[in-house]
DNA sequence: CGGGGAATTGATTGAAATCAAGATAGGTGG
DNA sequence: CCACCTATCTTGATTTCAATCAATTCCCCG
């Protein structure tokens, strides 16, 4: 075990102990730290709680949401093997995260993380990098969330997770979705009956057809495309209109 | 002119003529560029523009926002004076920026500008606050436009404004909205019919009383913030919000 | 003081929420 | 291994809130 990961610090000359490689990457200052799980439905750290660690997930899927006042859910967010979480944040979290399914997990903590990011030339690109996707991303959401109708919302979400699995399998056409109709109710600000609907609508118009409860075969992903109106789409997209 | 800046830089020794103050704020960073204007309704930048500058809103206000297909407007934000507009992003703009009113505004180097913050201990924690704010804004926003109903979003904007205004001078009860209803409504992901008749309807229930056609006079502060529903409200809050 | 964009107000429509049953299937224990 | 049990999902009927359509009215500006 320790000697695997001693094997993977490849050719360096002295050894001193416990002298941390300079990692090159923000997800190699996690390589080291235990694997953790989480059962799916279980939670990982509330908002509002003291940000102690920053996460990386490596297997399994999170949500990461609030919850207003008479119980109100909004999913601000789902979270792939790969991806970062807290990194936006400061001292306390911004929203809760909960495991959608069994979830593996490695830890840093978020002081060193500070420290660690702040000291590498090398890493702090990389941060602000995240931070901009990040919000790229919430601007989108913004967009979706208050401009888009039922079906446009759940085809930009379909076409967002279909392009997120093709990048790992380019060949891929059924999309895997995990979590429930109410999870992507709450994260499209919808409920789960519209959600439903919808997709039994999609089913109709032969763009998709289900495979398994928790699978959707695209077979139109063009007419997705259109109906979802993420892109540009002005031809000239100078932007700009009415005052 | 000069000389008042060259004062403000206080006690030093050697003046090696330009060579530039290792600045304090990012704010600072700006002081000494040039006092730029634009006419309320004109536009800063589009989105999609090549990002070369980065903007220190000093005088009026500005609206970021995107267009999509068909002209749906979704206004992301709205700046003020102090605000900087443009940090959170990468080569290219994420949204268009127009004056809402008259706007003086300063501009800087994109470059320069990542360049002065990597070099700075100093400034780079203020440059990572100022993204993790916009994150956590941006946060609250979707709560608002996914899960809130018109009447809890005009209060919530109402509110933000007056508190916004009252870091200024703590006694002001008037709120001064330079933006269109349009504005708002683009804002907040509704009409504007929708804000003038919920704005009608808090008149009628005597939170608030029109003041000119831009100012409001809040009369009930605390019913306004029962109504935006913003606090955790779960009896137990553990949490600092937001900052 | 008048012209015209902005705001308000009213009437109607419509899309999604809500209310209400069933159908399906994933997991469990007998 | 099968049958049941309960979550989840689907489908249907109705309601509701905000959008849309349609006039006025109100100010702000020249």
């Amino acid at each position: 075990m320790y000697a695997a990961t001693a094997a993977q610090n490849s050719g360096r000359f002295l050894a001193n102990t416990d002298a941390p490689d300079p990692p090159l990457t923000l997800k190699a200052l996690f390589r080291r730290q235990a694997l953790n799980r989480i059962e799916a439905g279980s939670t990982l750290f509330l908002e509002g709680d003291q940000a102690k660690h920053l996460y990386e997930v490596v297997e399994g899927v999170l949500r990461i949401f609030k919850i207003i006042g008479d119980g109100r859910r909004i999913i601000t967010g789902f979270l792939y093997p790969g991806d970062l979480v807290g990194v936006s944040l400061r001292d306390r979290y911004l929203y809760s995260a909960e495991a959608v399914t069994l979830t593996r997990f490695r830890t840093f903590g978020r002081r060193e993380f500070q420290d660690a990011v702040n000291s590498s030339p090398l890493l702090r690109p990389q941060l602000f990098d995240r931070l901009c996707d990040e919000m790229a991303a919430a601007q989108n959401q913004m967009v979706l969330l208050s401009r888009k109708g039922a079906e446009e919302k759940v085809c930009s979400f379909l076409l967002a997770r279909l392009r997120h699995q093709q990048q790992m399998n380019p060949l891929t056409m059924v999309i895997d979705l995990p979590m429930t109709r109410l999870d992507i109710a709450d994260y499209l600000g919808l409920t789960t009956e519209t959600v439903s609907r919808t997709i039994t609508k999609l089913t109709g118009s032969g763009i998709l057809v289900p495979e398994g409860r928790h699978g959707l075969r695209i077979l139109k992903a063009k007419t997705l495309e259109n109906i979802a109106g993420d892109d540009d789409q002005d031809g000239d997209n100078r932007a700009a209109r009415r005052n």
